[in-house]
DNA sequence: AATCAAATTTGACCACTGTCAAGTATCTAT
DNA sequence: ATAGATACTTGACAGTGGTCAAATTTGATT
């Protein structure tokens, strides 16, 4: 089996939290950072990084650790520079919605008032760089082209929650894995240029379930009947082939 | 039975044209529109107001006109001075999810990149003013305040789809439509206020299950269970008392 | 006021997806 | 390598909400 971008199998939390009290070597600097050439801070030039990277921390997340919970005071927006995360929102009796999987150059938090509207969890081991809320928002004025690109992220997110909402109130389960399957073939072929059509799974089928609105039942199922139809290949649970992404495609639109 | 805020009963759209035609009496001035203060421009001094109003063209629409539909060249953002508008996405059977009801005061256009990703249908009779996309985006370097109202407002937006995605993806059916009554509610308190628990749906049964990932029948069949738990009395179609909003935000979150 | 069309409600039936349960595979820890 | 826990898959059955159809109400047109 090819090595995956994510680490969801080998993690260790225990060496993730050695890892993370060291920091990042670029700590004061975002200049060497990996994830810039896809994250928010793109739009910067060399001088104005230098002194915007001095609001920003750096740190990591072992898999399974929450990065910011529902109602705690929103203090930070997050920036994700490796690494995959779930946002998440819940009913009283634990009923979940996930409402987004996140990826290395997606930013979170902006658009919470006082206190966060989701949780976030790391599902990979993450890299993460954070900045203080109010300072951020602040210095969209001595860096219009980041607050500009911000609001362009806020809007293109917004854009997807519309595509979502469609999936979730009007597919059938079918309907919903290939829409799933065709997300993370465009999300991982951002990240990771190999065969676009070998996809990268790092949730757990429970997860995706709560992405979808299905149970883990429905969505096992789904995998297993698109494997029957000669769709996908499967390579352990967090792998799969899209033999026929087309099809899929067609599927996910419903034709 | 009172007068409804909206015209959805008695609107005729032969009148309704002529109106357009004839256009807002505050067409060059935005100073007397009843919208303002709870519209984007809100933000504006009585000075920036008058040469921003020069950006806007006014018009109306009777009901069930298109305003803008999905697939076409977004030109346009539009802000909604009375009425109420639907916005929704089709599959290519027909299925349709609508992703929000706007009134008084909610723009939209903004979150489209070269296409509409939506179609905006007027449910009653609206008054709209419309700007250049593109104008209106360069406009925010001249009146800053107003680029952060339109930038808070796209970012409330989001947080209440994420709410939305949670409704549609775990509610049952009579969560879902305890949900909307309680939408609609707070919606219309902002709009009119008279008796908050009075509640106006201008809206037809048909686009609430469409915007609920339901069916006709089945919301149909909420309203009257709901009514025989004695939660809700009805005057017609189009008009709710709710005679335990406690209750009904309950039964909204699952409680 | 009378007629027709459209919207809403109600009923009977059923299918898709959920629930519950068991079996299998995979990962982690020793 | 082995054991235990966790994740995933599969099966049997059931229920929520969908489909189809008919009745009723509401609203538009003349």
């Amino acid at each position: 089996m090819s090595i995956s971008p994510y680490s969801y199998s080998g993690s260790k939390p225990k060496a993730s939290i050695r890892l993370a009290a060291n920091s990042c070597p670029f700590n004061t600097a975002c200049e060497g950072c990996s994830s810039r050439h896809i994250s928010l801070c793109n739009v910067l030039d060399s001088n104005d990084l230098k002194s915007f990277s001095k609001l920003s921390t750096d740190f990591q997340k072992a898999a399974k650790q929450i990065i910011c919970a529902e109602d705690e005071k929103a203090e930070h927006i997050y920036n994700i520079r490796s690494g995959a995360v779930r946002l998440s929102k819940m009913l009283s009796d634990g009923r979940r919605q996930i409402t987004g999987f996140l990826f290395a150059g997606d930013f979170f938090g902006l658009s919470c008032k006082d206190k966060y509207s989701f949780t976030a969890e790391a599902i990979t081991e993450v890299k993460i760089c954070r900045f203080n809320r109010t300072k951020i928002i602040e210095s969209f004025q001595d860096y219009p082209r980041l607050g500009e690109r911000v609001f362009d992220m806020t809007r293109t997110e917004l854009n997807s929650t519309h595509d979502q909402m469609l999936l979730l109130g009007r597919k059938t389960a079918k309907e919903k894995l290939c829409s799933f399957l065709i997300i993370m073939k465009e999300k991982s072929g951002r990240i990771n240029v190999r065969d676009e059509n070998e996809v990268d799974i790092p949730m757990s089928r429970s997860d995706i379930a709560d992405y979808l609105g299905l149970t883990v039942e429905t969505v096992s199922r789904q995998f297993t009947n698109l494997h029957k139809l000669g769709l996908i290949e499967l390579d352990g649970a967090h792998r799969v082939f899209l033999k026929n992404s087309k099809a899929l495609l067609a599927l996910a639109e419903g034709e």
